[in-house]
DNA sequence: CATAGTACCTTGCATAGCAAAGTACCTGTG
DNA sequence: CACAGGTACTTTGCTATGCAAGGTACTATG
């Protein structure tokens, strides 16, 4: 295992919770969502990403239509269902407490090498 | 899939970085980082934990010795390498890399929100 | 028809969380 | 010594899922 590795490790999961909020937002289709993850630097590839739209569509927490496109093939448009607006929520308040977990525990790091030296063996 | 699972897989990946912080305060063992990543909400479990520790070993990041116990079978107590902590340091900067860009995938959720109406179908 | 561009889908592999079962060590009791 | 109970570390087998690579299909242009 090397570095890149374990930083892309740490982005999963995360991934799931930020395409949905993008879906939250309205009428979205694949590329869009690339462009927007990318533009946040969340770094995602198809591969990655339709097998995750189908998962989240057979969860039931998705819908989608074809829209035919002036320029190529026709593209799926997403929206969230109303059980998919209840998973965000509780995606949203997981992901509130995470981030505090993990800030608790920085913290906690910080707090102990102020007053402790006895990690300098 | 069900929202539990779906929360089971947002927090993968950060865990490995948060033992790895608990492991830069000096010497531990495994059930010294349970306790703390319980108390810090994280739900750990023995099948997670140990296995993890020997990837971390293999890598190059941790390091162990046996210590005896005074009641019970002696314990494998962890300190990160040299190489550990700049695997550390490049972890911390990468969720705190995450963390902004969730926010701010949320923010523009709430920004649109605000002034678009056209999702409300 | 051929080519190029766009968009969606599938296959196969590797990683890694986790439940459950297993191994090993220590202490106390009789 | 035998046995039971507690603690700690390990392994097996299953499953989920990210992702590279390759495939399918539609449209427009000449």
């Amino acid at each position: 295992m090397n570095i890149e590795n374990a930083q892309v490790q740490m982005r999963k999961g995360i991934l799931e919770f930020c395409i949905l909020h993008i879906i939250s937002r309205g009428e979205v289709y694949a590329s869009d969502m690339l462009d927007e993850l990318t533009s946040a630097r969340m770094m995602v590839v198809e591969g990655t990403l339709y097998p995750l739209l189908t998962r989240l569509k057979n969860s039931g927490w998705l819908d989608y239509k074809w829209v035919e496109s002036s320029s190529g093939p026709p593209r799926k448009y997403y929206v969230l269902t109303e059980e998919g607006k209840i998973f965000l929520d509780a995606m949203q308040e997981t992901w509130f407490e995470l981030a505090d977990s993990v800030q608790a525990v920085i913290h906690r790091t910080e707090e102990l090498s102020k007053g402790d030296t006895s990690k300098t063996s």
